[in-house]
DNA sequence: TGGTGCTGTGAAATCGATTTCTCTCGCTTA
DNA sequence: TAAGCGAGAGAAATCGATTTCACAGCACCA
């Protein structure tokens, strides 16, 4: 019944060879004489042999595992990212690990500690930059690194990005088009490279336009709905109150919406309203939501492409893969 | 620079003490010398020595690693889940695995797989009946297994439920006090235990309501915003239109709002609309859409609090934890 | 005919930890 | 004083694979 598996001597064992040659069918190394093979693998199939990945582990020194460390499992652009990453490695033979660092950079630590502790064969990352002190560890060679999404001065990795400043240049340009004369920006936390982005974008199509920027109308939030909901309900108490909003992620776009709501805000008549991150309820929202779309799906396979790439040949010259996002317009951002 | 990590035998050459002595001030099993144990401990520090785990596990035989097998990363039900997972692991010191098989049974066997190769101490597992054939494994007793959300029919494990006979026959009498005559049901692919309880549940109060059932007015679709879109849109052609939807999860729920918006049908005048799991938009479409909330996270916690349970005590009674939804009322579901 | 090279195979080393076994030393006790 | 015992530490076995090394057998060529 619940019998152990079979290891490698005993599968040597019954075909009568010895572990080397077990090894090299497996592997299909060295040349093996026909029969021989024949009869191994006669034997795996047999005693229903599965190699221990562990002891393979053990002794190449790689794994086929890769670690996929996300701020966020819970926000939907993460999680179309990781369906990227996954199709495409296992179209390749690689398992992907999921962690989930609840935007907190001692999780990232741990994680990134654990990568190299089971011998991970790299890591793709989208990392808050408050972790830069721990980032001695990509001087190890041992864990090789491709970023995502967001960028982190000083690091020497393969990345795949999105152009935020066009995206948030393009999206206010729009929402100045429409007529709105006092947009305000929600963004990121200022520990994330996407949310300095953004701001900058932002801050360009005003410049553009020859308006003067207005410290009032920049909040930065945390990327969630609670983070979003409290930066628009303090907009709207304001003295100045804005006629446009640029809500700069999926998470705070939704709590915006539910803030405009409950307060009974009319989109688009009393505010525009541009959100980031298209998602499947953007366009069937009443108003429908004017967004931002980023090819998460794309960013994911992107970058284990890249990762790939690196596995392969360690010392090619650093590639930083930078993605065009469209702006989907829709009736909350034109009257 | 780029040294690679130390091993045990450098460390114990550094304190100048055996490797075995190394070991047991790594896990404090048997009694060391207090000033022995300062010296290795200085030693480990100094070196920055962290432990191969790979090779710790090939020894001992365990990983302190486990697998969390979804059919849908990208379902907001199942990410909350393994957020619930993965909080209560890493209190515990249990690293979490996120494999995504995609609602396909040839990716779950393989994941199986792969967690007996990586010896993994367990796995939880939401898994699609079809997968049935495949459950030999849990012969082996390596790999523990806790089920979350669905169960499989003769599988010997604990499992963490949602009552969804209950939740179900709830929503449908809630449509049928609001006036409703002709409920119709989309619930999942019958290969998933959920759909068919849903289903139970929607029969028994029809049942209990003294109505018959009408057999055109339930479709099973694939629990995905496509299926439910499709099943809708066909309900709303047929020749007995349905005056009420009991839609049985959340990403149909979002095909059914969006085929209900385009084709001009007012809710809840129309069409009454009760769905399943609860989101975060639910409450903030207009009109609020009523829904069957399900501890998600609640779910996770307590699939790993079990899974914890049973790698210490293997031959405890095995466990079936039913947890219980809620049915929140909103505007979609009565006039 | 003897040297050379190639092919196929097995024995043994190796990866880096844990754990068993063995031994020494010092203390207690008969 | 000698036997017994327990504590503390090192040597060596072990986990299960891969890979190096050595070698046997055979064909080829000068």
């Amino acid at each position: 019944m619940s019998r152990a598996t079979p290891t490698i001597s005993e599968v040597a064992e019954h075909a009568d060879v010895s572990v080397a040659t077990v090894s090299r069918v497996l592997n299909d190394n060295a040349a093996v004489n026909q029969a021989m093979a024949a009869r191994v693998r006669r034997s795996i199939e047999a005693l229903g042999y599965r190699p221990n990945q562990v002891a393979r582990s053990m002794r190449t020194q790689r794994s086929r595992i890769i670690a996929v460390i996300v701020p966020d499992v819970e926000n939907p652009f993460f999680t179309s990212v990781v369906r990227g990453i996954e199709d495409e490695g296992r179209a390749k033979g690689l398992l992907t690990v999921l962690c989930n660092t609840d935007n907190n950079p001692k999780n990232e630590r741990e994680y990134l500690r654990l990568a190299v502790d089971q011998r991970m064969d790299g890591v793709i990352l989208a990392s808050d930059m408050r972790s830069l002190g721990d980032f001695q560890h990509h001087d190890d060679p041992a864990l090789t690194t491709v970023l995502v999404d967001r960028e982190i001065e000083g690091i020497h990795a393969d990345a795949v990005l999105v152009d935020n400043v066009l995206a948030a240049k393009e999206a206010t340009a729009h929402l100045l088009q429409s007529g709105a004369t006092r947009v305000a920006c929600v963004t990121g936390p200022s520990t994330a490279s996407t949310s300095l982005q953004r701001l900058d974008g932002y801050r360009r199509a005003l410049a553009d336009a020859g308006i003067e920027e207005q410290p009032a109308l920049v909040r930065h939030a945390d990327y969630r709905v609670a983070g979003g909901r409290a930066a628009v309900e303090d907009l709207l108490r304001g003295p100045e109150r804005p006629d446009a909003l640029l809500v700069c992620n999926n998470m705070m776009t939704m709590g915006a919406v539910q803030v405009l709501s409950e307060r009974g805000v009319s989109v688009p008549n009393d505010m525009l309203l541009v959100g980031f991150d298209d998602e499947s309820w953007s366009g069937y929202w009443r108003p429908s939501i004017t967004t931002v779309a980023q090819p998460a799906r794309y960013v994911g396979r992107t970058a284990m492409r890249l990762l790939l790439d690196r596995l392969e040949a360690p010392n090619h010259a650093l590639q930083r893969v930078v993605l065009v996002p469209e702006l989907k317009i829709r009736e909350s951002s034109h009257r």
